[in-house]
DNA sequence: CTTTTGACGCGTA
DNA sequence: CTACGCGCCAAAA
C-alpha cells in the first residue's frame, strides 16, 4: 500500500489474506464481504498479483468449488497442488466441498474494524 | 476524456 | 444435466 487512498482491489486483497490455510472462499463470498459489488472485481484484483505475493490467491475458487481457468492453463494445476498441500481435498470432478473446506468469513470484530457491516455469507444458491 | 480488458455468478431455457 | 446471456465495475493505456 504505497498510495494514500486504498483502492477497491486492496480491500479485496486484505480479505483474501485472512483466509486460513486449508480453507477456501469463493469470489462471490469475498465480494460480499468487502461490498465490492461484483465477484468479477475479486478476480480482476487477483489477476494483477505479482509472483511471490503474500496473498494466498490459491484459496479463492469459484462458486462451484472449482478452479477458474486463466490465460495460462498450467496455473490451474499449480493452484490445485498448492491447495492439496494445505490439506484441501478435491472430489472426482475436481471440485471442493464447501461444507468441509469453506471459509466462514472473517471475525465479526475485524469487519467492524474495517467498517464493514455485513451479514454472514448466505452461501451460493445452488 | 474514451477504450480496453478481465481468476465470476446466477437466472432461464 | 448443459448452454447461453446479461449484469457487474475498477484500473491501466
Amino acid at each position: 500500500m504505497n498510495t494514500l487512498k486504498a483502492t477497491v482491489y486492496e480491500h479485496i486483497l486484505a480479505v483474501v489474506r485472512l483466509i486460513p490455510k486449508g480453507r477456501v472462499a469463493s469470489y462471490g463470498q469475498i465480494a460480499w464481504i468487502v461490498n465490492a459489488a461484483s465477484p468479477r472485481m475479486v478476480g480482476y484484483a487477483l489477476a494483477g498479483l505479482p509472483d511471490g505475493s503474500d496473498v494466498p490467491w490459491q484459496r479463492v475458487v469459484n462458486s462451484q468449488g472449482g478452479i477458474s481457468p486463466r490465460g495460462d492453463p498450467l496455473s490451474s494445476g499449480r493452484q490445485q497442488k498448492l491447495l492439496e498441500a494445505e490439506g484441501v481435498v478435491f472430489g472426482a470432478d475436481v471440485r471442493i466441498d464447501f461444507a468441509r473446506f469453506g471459509w466462514k468469513g472473517p471475525d465479526p470484530e475485524w469487519l467492524v474494524e474495517q467498517g464493514y457491516t455485513q451479514l454472514p455469507w448466505p452461501g451460493p444458491r445452488r
